[in-house]
DNA sequence: TCCCGAAGTTCGATTTAAATG
DNA sequence: GCATTTAAATCGAACTTCGGG
């Protein structure tokens, strides 16, 4: 038997086969090497509680020997045992929305600072797609789940599986009432409100508006901002100034549109036009971090045995003031 | 201590806690539930070769029982005996790059068909982030690797690292004469070429050039079809309408950068300009499909322990031909 | 009781070898 | 040998228990 296994090594040492080095070196080998038993070197090499009692000696050899033999701890074997998996799902609903590149990174770049590994799943919009996803996911016992929602309607009864799925789950870009799904939103309101108020401050009054549609579940609480300042401060909004872009629920033909439309209202003045634009700036960065907290939070919950409940988040946009507004002189 | 055990399970049944019904149903409970012994419930529910003996009955009643209990395999134990993961690792230099979403969602949608699940990374063209993804990654046993080069350098030691990793590796994006990393790129010597030909075809022979940066890889191979269509043509190339960009490797600046140059070349004509652009598309979906299947090649050949080279292909991009480029009439 | 280490069990599924009729 | 089923070994790490100093 063990000559069997040594013609295997030799075979395998000599031949270019990829496959060769696919850590055959158990925990088992280091013990043997370091002159120890498997016991004393798991504790050792996980810093378990246990290795305050293991003399600095001790430690030394079996280090030595792990980095000598080029040992890699089975992390499925780790897996099977500790019932973690060290992995979150995100789960998106349409890639090509061009929201989601940057919370991606912004999610991905979260998760290395604590050592997660993201899997991503588009959903492509598709019910039957988001089920399979969903219990491919809990399949491989991830131990968050991160819910990008795009600007598109999504389905009631998706909240409803998300829901029962026993793991912490975050959605971003979704105001939810529910306490089992977590959620962070941009507060839309607010920075309508915002924006309005950064061109009144500059001595405008006649501002025309391009309204989303209203499937779209950010446009009503802009409208909402919108309609507050001028309450507030007495500004009229003068109806003959409000366009309404179709009800497409494609996010860039919504772009589309609004581009088309401002430039018609651009060219009807006869004016050529490009400079940078004023805009609502989303927190991106403080959001996706913000739902990789929650999502970790939630994880160590789990393993404590703590309750959980969800947490909701509104962060405040930001306005930045660019070239394209201007105060009146 | 059975005791013990069902008073677990029912204050367990009684908390609102989420992490119940994390699968504590294993292949044991579903072989009791159906009355025979685990072995064979595997048998059946994998639809091993043992399973041509096993009655049409007893796998009525296995799976009977396996659909009331709510079973499903615990993917780690399964793992760590088949030494699969069913898992790909994908590795993206710069998620930013406006390339990317494209790609990572036909990524996506190419494993999606073959069960498998990509593990995302963005290695933010840092060295030592580069490093420990790839070692993570290769502790998960992802069966293969996508890389996916951006329009920036990709230092020469990467691809040593990768070289050496023992799984079937992809990169796209970047020509590699190695044989044992694969590769998919667009040719783009035929897709300049093509642009350029489309333009005289249609009559031009004055025709101006944006030089991308000599650092991006894409560049020379562009500028060498542009001259092999100009010597075979006879096209003049007329220095004075030759450009470069500045030497930025910033894909975004690079935009930038060749937005502001197009548009005060067009100034100076005193025109206002917004067609549909025709352009040379890159084979997107093509190009994914491709890695995927080299990849799930290359995750078979291992499994069938068959040696593995290196593939290598070219996808040749499409010529599409829009608004902006009209013939001379 | 404190310190050091090892033997043996466990996690949950797959697979080999073997036992029935 | 054939059809049918299963006990026991295996994968690799982590943890519980125990023994000796």
């Amino acid at each position: 038997m063990f000559r069997l296994i040594a013609t295997c090594q030799l075979l395998v040492a000599n031949c270019q086969c990829p496959m060769v080095k696919t850590s055959v070196i158990t925990i088992r080998d280091v013990a043997k090497e370091a002159g120890f038993s498997s016991t004393t070197v798991s504790i050792v090499l996980n810093n378990a509680p246990l290795a305050r009692y293991i003399p600095a000696a001790t430690k030394k050899r079996i280090e030595k020997a792990a980095k000598k033999l080029g040992y890699r701890p089975n992390l499925f074997a780790r897996s099977l045992r500790s019932k973690r998996s060290h992995t979150v799902g995100v789960m998106v609903f349409d890639m090509t929305d061009p929201y989601c590149t940057l919370v991606l990174r912004g999610i991905e770049n979260s998760l290395y600072q604590s050592s997660y590994l993201p899997i991503l799943t588009d959903v492509h919009n598709e019910r039957s797609r988001f089920e399979r996803y969903l219990e491919m996911l809990l399949d491989r016992r991830v131990e968050a789940l991160i819910v990008l929602a795009n600007w598109l309607f999504v389905e009631v009864d998706v909240l409803a599986d998300l829901e029962r799925s026993s793991i912490p789950t975050i959605m971003i870009g979704r105001e939810l009432q529910t306490d089992t799904v977590s959620s962070v939103v941009v507060d839309n309101e607010v920075g309508a409100y915002a924006a309005v108020e950064h061109l009144y401050l500059l001595g405008h009054r006649k501002i025309a508006f391009i309204r989303g549609p209203k499937t779209l579940a950010d446009s009503a609480p802009r409208w909402r901002g919108i309609r507050s300042f001028a309450k507030s401060s007495g500004l009229e909004l003068d109806p003959r100034l409000v366009l309404d872009l179709p009800e497409s629920r494609d996010p860039i033909s919504s772009f589309e549109a609004g581009y088309k439309l401002t430039e018609e209202w651009i060219k009807r003045k006869d004016r050529f036009y490009n400079p940078s634009l004023t805009a609502v700036r989303q927190p991106m960065d403080a959001m996706e971090t913000m739902a990789v907290n929650i999502a970790t939070e939630g994880i160590n919950s789990v393993i404590e045995k703590r309750d959980l409940s969800a947490v909701h988040r509104k962060m405040v946009p930001e306005m930045v003031a660019r070239e394209s507004t201007r105060a009146f002189l």
